[in-house]
DNA sequence: ATATTTATGTTGACGGCGTCAATTTTACTG
DNA sequence: CAGTAAAATTGACGCCGTCAACATAAATAT
């Protein structure tokens, strides 16, 4: 009957697959990136070192799939973000959501890492290529309730938006900016230029 | 005489730590980060794999040195670009810094990632530090010449040029842009509206 | 000049990594 | 109840970074 999760364990694991995406997670929550390693999922999931071969090719698709999950986990935390902003309007929802970007990528910033950085390895399945793809059509869409969906360089300045976020996210997570302005009060303030700079370019 | 580079050898190698720092530049450029390994660049070097224990306690301090060769030679860069800008108003330079931080990231992907990923290693040699610290430096007094120096919120101004290009860079090379949006036209519409937005914040 | 000390390199080993091939165990299916 | 296919184990391979022991050559001291 029960196929994957269930507490039946119908093939020799059960839920492999689950267990050693889970595992990887929370690697990269206890030590980071560094400590991420194919053999130490494949023990915290309880298996030998070769079982993950089953259901990951390589070790880059197992990060491909977990960078998925960050992907989608991230997307709903903006979501939210945007909901509760204090205000409803099409700017207060895209403020809301660049402080979102900015604290999920420090709060979780091995996974964020494993979203973006391709260490090389262009393994990137169908899942992850649409977890990324849909984070960035709503990131788009912000911007375009922004300046007006009509606007022809509406992606063009959603990558303005893109960049300074995760510019932000980035320089925090490797510790390049200098004490003090990596905090919410500095990154507020730059996103407050944020419409004015979204509205003002490109019409020209 | 003649002590480090001419012809003679003095030592046995004569000048095994440059021509590990220079190996390590050439993998970068050839063959990304990935390729990057302490028993390549020993390789190249023409010397056996634990040899460069006696110049780089580990892989960590080497790559830190390249990172900050790295650092400098941005500056240098930047500083040229500056030099040259079109408009020679602090704006103008501004701007042109903006553009030329972004080449240089793109036209040196990998060089670029050791400059700013920590990998974990906090293992910053003194001269990383302080390549990095000078770079850093440049980029707030140009800041400040747009803005004023006397600004309280300098730094953070700073911050936000700093995400925008580091945001636009890192993107670019993790390919995670859209086709299209890394382009000098659409980075330069961005660095367009810098200015206003360093002006406009933080006067409140 | 010779001896000693120090700096530099080599050799070989260690454990950990990702991957693979061969094999065994378990579950599904006709 | 077969027979097949999926899932997992074992053991090996070649890499990697690091270390300890040894060898060599240069600098220094006597």
């Amino acid at each position: 009957m029960d196929r994957a999760p269930p507490n039946k364990k119908p093939y020799h694991h059960g839920g492999l697959r689950e267990a050693l995406v889970q595992a990887g997670i929370d690697i990269l929550t206890e030590g980071g990136l560094s400590s991420f390693t194919l053999r130490e999922c494949a023990r915290r999931a309880g298996v030998s070192h070769a079982a993950p071969k089953n259901h990951f090719p390589t070790v880059e698709h197992l990060k491909a799939e977990i960078g998925a999950r960050g992907f989608e986990q991230m997307q709903r935390e903006l979501a939210a973000a945007a909901d509760a902003a204090p205000s409803p309007s099409a700017e207060g929802r895209l403020l809301a959501m660049g402080a979102a970007y900015v604290r999920f990528a420090t709060a979780n910033p091995a996974a964020y890492q494993m979203m973006f950085r391709d260490q090389d390895s262009f393994e990137r399945t169908p899942h992850y290529s649409a977890a990324a793809e849909a984070a960035w059509t709503q990131l788009e869409e912000a911007v375009a309730a922004v300046i007006g969906a009509e606007r022809p360089d509406v992606e063009a300045r959603a990558a303005h938006a893109f960049a300074l976020v995760h510019g932000f996210a980035s320089l925090i997570i490797d510790g390049r900016l200098p004490p003090g302005l990596g905090t919410d009060a500095v990154i507020a303030q730059s996103l407050a230029s944020l419409p004015a700079a979204l509205r003002g370019l490109g019409t020209a």
